[in-house]
DNA sequence: GACGCGCCTTGACGCAGATCAAATGACAGG
DNA sequence: CCTGTCATTTGATCTGCGTCAAGGCGCGTC
């Protein structure tokens, strides 16, 4: 699945790898070529520190980077989880307003920020699939607003795996076949500062909601759900969670 | 100062405006001329339901209006609050995301959305503009994101009040003088459903902040500032406040 | 002036989740 | 096999904010 190479060619990758895809139906893919490459990160790595020169945008490959707030007290919420196709950056802007870090090996595919802000000037698709991509993380954005100011810790722990189960069908070609299963790719910790809680909080109402039946544990990690209605009603949302199914 | 009326012409506006001014500076005026058009509210009215159909995009001339999720059960959340000049609506999504509510008289100037979107196809900086537009929201709400998940109910207000002093000083040109004052917008409720808090829980912080002398209120809705990096340290922040000042 | 109606403030009390602390399990390296 | 490290779980206690309730203030209307 997530079986990309440093070497991938940019024509491997329709789904996962949107910003260079958009222009690799296009007759301009040499000059996409010409200003690209790839970057390698290990779990645990910081891509770039909040209010660092930043010096390229790009996308994630393989693996999954978190963005972070950090308070001086020590304070961290997570306010960006990017998957395989997620764009990186900000044209237009010098400075990084977080810090980026992979929480898994990670490949990026990067380009230098001055050419790829002129590519976008003289290239119409770009800035309009890019103001697409915006518009969803900025949708999410907001869902995830409600899930903190609004949601109990139960709550917070429902939706977020359903989030990250829709996320990941959503990379996927394929049906999911038999129950529905989710890799949570985030530590306890992590997954605290995603939702605003404490970790022990975090593995408290994971307990619970394991307890009552509404999901089952395969190691810490994996996690599958017998019923998704009973997920979906335990999240507290008013929608139907994305159409997940 | 917010003295437009429902007949103002595009290029009274200059900043109030700027998803029309983007065109205004440019040979195509009449295009967007041709297919604009305003709408009044009254403060209270609901401009659209979430998951009506959005005929329509737009931004927000003169007033206030709010972006807000509700749950089944009443409980709300703001996410996102529109002042003179922000741009409203989605092209390329069918329906609304959130109700979106007039909490002052309010003027909007709109495109229905196809002869919109049309002329985005054919004219590249509208989605420039645009995304350069949604990218600065994008920030706001991951600020946003480390106020809902992270800070105490005290920090909150204090950044509130530095949040919304700093949008309405952009939206003025000269610079304040004398004592910094802020009009805060919204009632004690709304100010609660904007920071996930209760409206009881907002005003025994208000009532703190001016007994400590953070603040010292005028009425219930006017604010002034002594000493506002007092303010921007209770706001808990590590950064400067987005240069208030 | 008296009334009603929003909006706001203040007080008393309870609880969800934070904090502090300790135990358990999973691994990797020696 | 032992040991150190790190992630996780679980328990005991504390506390910030929610909840419930009462009352104040400004303002328009009769």
């Amino acid at each position: 699945m997530q079986d990309h190479t440093v070497h991938v060619q940019c024509s491997d990758c329709p789904i996962r790898h949107r910003a260079v895809c958009a222009r690799c139906e296009s007759d301009e893919l040499s000059h996409l070529e010409q200003i690209k490459y790839y970057r390698s990160f290990q779990a645990g790595q910081t891509v770039i520190w909040s209010g660092d020169r930043m010096e390229f945008v790009g996308s994630v490959v393989t693996g999954i980077a978190t963005l972070t707030h950090t308070l001086e007290d020590g304070r961290r919420q997570m306010v960006g989880l990017l998957l395989p196709s997620d764009f990186v950056g900000r044209p237009g802007r010098a400075t990084a307003a977080y810090d980026v870090t992979a929480t898994t090996d990670m490949v990026m595919c990067c380009f230098r920020k001055k050419p790829f802000e002129d590519l976008m000037a003289t290239t119409p698709h770009i800035a309009q699939r890019l103001l697409e991509m915006t518009l969803d993380e900025l949708d999410a954005a907001r869902e995830w607003m409600l899930l903190l100011g609004r949601k109990t810790a139960r709550e917070k722990i429902a939706s977020m795996i359903t989030i990250i189960a829709r996320r990941e069908a959503s990379l996927r070609s394929r049906k999911p076949k038999g129950m529905l299963t989710v890799d949570l790719p985030l530590t306890r910790e992590e997954m605290a500062d995603y939702l605003g809680l404490t970790l022990e909080t975090v593995s408290r109402q994971i307990s619970a909601l394991k307890k009552d039946g509404v999901i089952s544990l395969e190691g810490n990690r994996h996690i599958s759900i017998p019923d998704l209605d009973r997920l979906l009603e335990e999240a507290g949302d008013d929608s139907d969670g994305g159409m997940l199914v």
